[in-house]
DNA sequence: CATTAGAATAACACC
DNA sequence: TATTCTAATG
C-alpha cells in the first residue's frame, strides 16, 4: 500500500490499530478499503464481496476521521442496496455509522439536493415527482395541445425519446439538430413544451431529478463548490449502470478532490436500455488520471461448476475488461439443463423439483423455500409459475411484479392526498374529479380546463370560476361543488397540522371513494379496500402527508418481504445483487431469452450478460430449462432452445432427461385436457428445427409427450357446489369446463382452478391460509 | 352522461 | 388471454 505517507488526522492516530472492519478481508479487498485517497476503480466480479469492501471502506474513512458520516456521498441504484449498505455500516461502526444522510439512490439524493435549490431550476421547493403514469398523461396533453394526432405520435414513444435525451443530459436547448428528425422533426419542440408544462405544474419527472441538479451545478459555481466541499468522499455502487447524466453529475462533484471510488462489473451491465453507458467504466482511468484499479476476483458465492458455466457463457462477449473469477469452494454439483414440452410443463417440473429440494435429494442437504429463487427474463413468464404454485399450495413471493403503489386504487387515493397537500395539483385533480362518479364528463372537464386557462388558474381554480359563472350546471354542478369543498376542507386540515393518518381516512371516506368500492360487487373490490387500509396504515410511519408522498415517489422497488418461508419469483434484472443457494432459470429460448428485440437489434451482448448475472446468482444448485412451446397471447408458439445454451461448457453441465413427461406422479395430479394436447401437436415441427438438432448432437433429448388425450376421469363439481381449496379456502363453483372450474371463493375472489385440487366442503367463512 | 359490447392491441428488463 | 379504447345505445 502506498498511501501510508498520507497524514492521518489526530483523531485517527489516537485510535487503537485494531480495526474490526479490516478483519477477514482478502488482499484485494483490503487494498480497496485502505486506498482511501484519490480515485479508485474497483472491478468486482459477481460474488466477490464488493458490498463488503464498500462498507468496510466507509467504516475506514469514518474511523480514521477523514470524514464524518454526513460528509460521505454513497450512491446506489436501488433502495435495497442502499438499505443493505446502511445496515452493514451500522453493524461495523455502531451508532456512529447510523447517520449517513447522503447514502441513497441517485434519485433520492438528487431530490434532496434539488429541494434546496429548486428556485434555480424554476421550481418551488415543494415540487411533486411524477411517476411514469402521470408523465405519460402529461405528454399526451402536450402532444394534443400541439395539434398533433396522438395516434401518429404516441405519447409512449415521445416519452422514450425524451427519457433518452435526459439520460444523456440533454436539455431541450442542447438536443443536437440531427436528433430531432423523429416525430417529423417535432420532438425537440414537444420536449421544450413538456418541460414548460412541468415547470408550470411545479413537477419533476424522474430524469429531471438529476438533470436539474446538473444544470444548476453547471450554471452556479458557488452551489457546485458548496456540494463539492460537503462531499469529501464519494462512493458509487454498480458503476457500470450509470448513464451519462449520472456520470457528469458524479464527475462534477468529484472534480475538486478526486476522492471517488467506483465499484462495478462490466460483465453485469444490463441496463443499456435505460441509458447506462458501459463506456463510463471503461474510461474511468482517463477521467481520473492516476486512478488505482483494483480487481476483486475471488468468488465466495458459487461452486466451481456454476462459476465455470457462467464464465463460459460470458466469454463469448467481446470488449470486456476481463476478469478471472476463481473460488476455493468445494466442487459441488454441475449446472443442470432440461428441456420441456411447454411452459406449463416447465412450471410443473420446477414445482416438483422444489418440493424434492425441500425434502433433500441426491445427497444434498434440504433447502428451505427462502433459499430458492426462480429468475425469469420477462414478467409474463411468472404467471405459469404462480398458477402452478397456487394449485399445489407452494408458498411463493413475487418481487417486482405490479407494485403496490402502482395499483389503481392506491394511485387514486394518492391523488386525493396530493390535492389535500396542494390543491393546485392539476394532474391529481384530473385523475379524481369524476371518481367516484360525480356526473362530470368530458364536456364539463373541457369547460373547466378552458376556464382555468383563460384566467391563468389551476384546474381547481378554474372549476370554482366555472361554477360561479354557471358554466357547469345540472347535477354535475352539485358534485363538483362537493368535490371542491372537500379539497378546501382537507387542505385547511393539512395547514392546521391535523393528524395525517386520520385525515387520510377522512379524505377517503368524505370523498365517497371508499363507498365507491364498497358498492362495487366485483370480486376484486374487497382486495382494493384492503389495499386502501394498508395504505392508511403505512402512513403511520411518516410525519406528514408530504413526507409520505415523496417517499412513495422514490420507492420503486418493492421488497414486500416477510411472511415466512417462500420461494422467490422475480426477473433477472431484479435479481442483480442477490444470491440464492438454489436458482432456477427457466425460459431459455431464442426470442424470449435472448429476447426477440435483442436478436433483431444486435443487443446480444447485454443479453448474454443477463445470462451471466442469472447463473452467478446461484450458490450451489442451478437449473437452466427451456420449453419447446409457449402460449403467447393465447396462441401456441414453437420456439428454439436459446443460443446461450450452446455456449454452456458441456463439462460443467449435466443434461437431465425428464422421466417421461406424463408418466409418474405428474400425470396423476394434473392431466391436461384434450384440447391442450391437440394444440400441443402444432409445435411438432420443433423436431426438425436446427436448434433441436443442435441439442441432440450434444446428447440432449427433450422428450415430447406421446400420449393419447385421455378422458378426464375426475368427476367434475357441479355448478353451485361448495368446495374447499388448499390455498384459497372455501368457495362456490361457477362454470365448469372439463377439469377446470371457475370458483368464486369467499375471500380470494374468482379463480380458475383444476378440479383435482378441490374437495367438497360446505363451510362459509374461515380461510385457512 | 353512463353503460356496454366489440374491437384493437399488447409484452423486455426499472429508478 | 386480458386489458384498454371506441363507438353506439340507453
Amino acid at each position: 500500500m502506498t498511501d501510508t505517507a498520507i497524514p492521518l488526522s489526530t483523531r485517527a492516530a489516537a485510535r487503537p490499530v485494531a480495526a474490526p472492519w479490516l478483519a477477514d478481508l482478502n488482499p484485494a479487498q483490503r487494498q480497496a478499503v485502505e486506498a482511501v485517497e484519490g480515485p479508485v476503480l474497483m472491478l468486482a466480479g459477481a460474488g466477490t464481496g464488493k458490498t463488503r469492501a464498500l462498507t468496510a471502506r466507509i467504516a475506514q474513512i469514518i474511523a480514521l476521521g477523514r470524514a464524518r458520516p454526513h460528509e460521505i456521498l454513497a450512491v446506489t441504484f436501488t433502495n435495497r442496496a442502499a438499505r443493505e449498505m446502511r445496515d452493514r455500516v451500522a453493524r461495523l461502526l455502531g451508532e456512529v455509522g447510523e447517520g449517513m444522510p447522503w447514502l441513497g439512490t441517485f434519485h433520492a439524493i438528487g431530490v434532496k439536493i434539488l429541494r434546496r435549490h429548486a428556485e434555480l431550476a424554476g421550481l418551488k421547493s415543494g415540487f411533486t415527482i411524477l411517476d411514469t403514469d402521470d408523465q405519460l398523461r402529461l405528454m399526451k396533453q402536450v402532444i394534443i395541445a400541439a395539434g398533433i394526432d396522438e395516434k401518429r405520435l404516441p405519447a409512449r414513444l415521445l416519452a422514450q425519446i425524451i427519457d433518452g435525451w435526459k439520460n444523456r443530459a440533454l436539455t431541450p436547448d442542447r438536443v443536437p439538430g440531427a436528433e430531432g428528425a423523429e416525430f417529423e422533426g417535432r420532438a425537440p419542440a414537444l420536449y421544450a413544451a413538456y418541460q414548460q408544462r412541468l415547470r408550470e405544474l411545479n413537477c419533476c419527472d424522474f430524469g429531471d431529478l438529476l438533470l436539474h441538479c446538473l444544470t444548476i451545478f453547471r450554471t452556479h459555481e458557488d452551489v457546485l463548490a458548496e456540494w463539492q466541499r460537503r462531499f469529501r468522499y464519494i462512493l458509487v455502487d454498480e458503476y457500470q449502470d450509470t448513464n451519462v447524466a449520472q456520470y457528469l453529475w458524479l464527475r462534477l462533484l468529484a472534480q475538486a478532490h478526486h476522492n471517488i471510488c467506483c465499484v462495478g462489473d462490466d460483465d453485469q451491465s444490463i441496463y443499456g436500455w435505460r441509458g447506462a453507458e458501459v463506456g463510463n467504466i471503461l474510461r474511468f482511468e482517463k477521467d481520473f488520471p492516476g486512478a488505482r484499479v483494483i480487481r476483486l476476483e475471488q468468488n465466495y458465492r458459487s461452486t466451481p461448476h456454476i462459476l465455470a458455466a457462467a464464465s463460459g457463457v460470458i466469454a463469448a462477449n467481446r470488449g470486456r475488461l476481463g476478469k478471472t473469477l476463481w473460488t476455493e469452494l468445494e466442487e459441488g454439483e454441475k449446472v443442470r439443463l432440461i428441456g420441456h414440452w411447454d411452459g406449463e410443463e416447465e412450471a410443473r417440473w420446477i414445482g416438483e423439483e422444489i418440493e424434492s429440494l425441500q425434502r433433500g435429494t441426491r445427497g444434498m442437504d434440504p433447502f428451505g423455500l427462502d433459499q430458492i429463487a426462480i429468475l425469469v427474463r420477462a414478467g409474463h413468464q411468472m404467471r405459469a409459475f404462480e398458477d402452478r404454485f397456487l394449485a399445489i399450495g407452494l408458498p411463493y413471493r413475487v418481487i417486482g411484479g405490479p407494485r403496490f403503489y402502482e395499483r389503481q386504487e392506491i394511485r387514486d387515493a394518492m391523488a386525493y392526498f396530493r390535492l389535500a397537500v396542494s390543491p393546485g395539483d392539476d394532474l391529481a385533480f384530473e385523475r379524481v374529479v369524476n371518481l367516484p362518479r360525480r356526473g362530470l364528463g368530458e364536456k364539463a372537464l373541457q369547460t373547466i380546463q378552458s376556464t382555468a386557462r383563460a384566467h391563468g388558474l389551476s384546474l381547481a381554480g378554474g372549476a370554482e370560476a366555472a361554477l360561479a359563472g354557471r358554466k357547469v350546471a345540472g347535477k354535475g354542478a352539485a358534485g363538483l361543488r362537493a368535490f371542491l369543498d372537500g379539497i378546501a376542507r382537507w387542505h385547511d386540515a393539512v395547514l392546521a397540522g391535523a393528524n395525517h393518518v386520520e385525515l387520510a381516512q377522512v379524505i377517503l371516506d368524505d370523498s365517497g371513494y371508499t363507498a365507491m368500492w364498497q358498492a362495487d360487487r366485483s370480486p376484486e373490490a374487497e382486495g382494493r379496500l384492503e389495499n386502501l387500509k394498508e395504505l392508511v396504515k403505512a402512513l403511520e410511519e411518516f410525519d406528514n402527508l408530504q413526507g409520505f408522498l415523496e417517499h412513495v415517489a422514490l420507492i420503486m422497488d418493492n421488497d414486500s418481504g416477510q411472511g415466512g418461508e417462500r420461494v422467490t419469483l422475480m426477473t433477472l434484472h431484479a435479481a442483480k445483487g442477490l444470491e440464492f443457494p438454489a436458482v432456477f432459470l427457466p425460459g431459455w429460448e431464442d426470442g424470449l431469452f435472448p429476447s426477440q428485440r435483442s436478436m433483431d437489434a444486435g443487443g446480444l451482448e447485454e443479453e448474454r450478460r443477463l445470462a451471466y448475472v442469472g447463473i452467478t446468482r446461484a450458490e450451489r444448485f442451478c437449473v437452466i430449462s427451456f420449453a419447446g412451446n409457449r402460449r403467447i397471447w393465447g396462441q401456441w408458439q414453437a420456439a428454439l432452445p436459446s443460443r446461450f445454451i450452446d455456449e454452456l461448457p458441456p463439462e460443467h453441465v449435466e443434461v437431465l432427461t425428464p422421466p417421461g413427461l406424463y408418466g409418474g406422479r405428474a400425470a396423476a395430479s394434473a392431466a391436461p385436457s384434450a384440447s391442450v394436447v391437440e394444440e400441443r401437436a402444432a409445435g411438432a415441427d420443433v423436431y426438425n428445427s436446427p436448434g433441436w438438432k443442435r441439442l441432440q448432437s450434444r446428447g440432449i433429448h427433450p422428450q415430447a409427450p406421446v400420449r393419447p388425450a385421455k378422458r378426464d376421469e375426475e368427476p367434475a363439481f357441479a355448478t353451485g357446489a361448495r368446495v374447499f381449496h388448499q390455498k384459497y379456502g372455501y368457495g362456490t363453483v361457477g362454470a365448469v369446463e372439463g377439469n377446470k372450474c371457475d370458483v368464486t371463493f369467499d375471500h380470494a375472489g374468482e379463480k380458475k382452478v383444476i378440479a383435482t385440487y378441490l374437495v367438497a366442503g360446505a363451510q362459509a367463512g374461515d380461510v385457512p391460509f
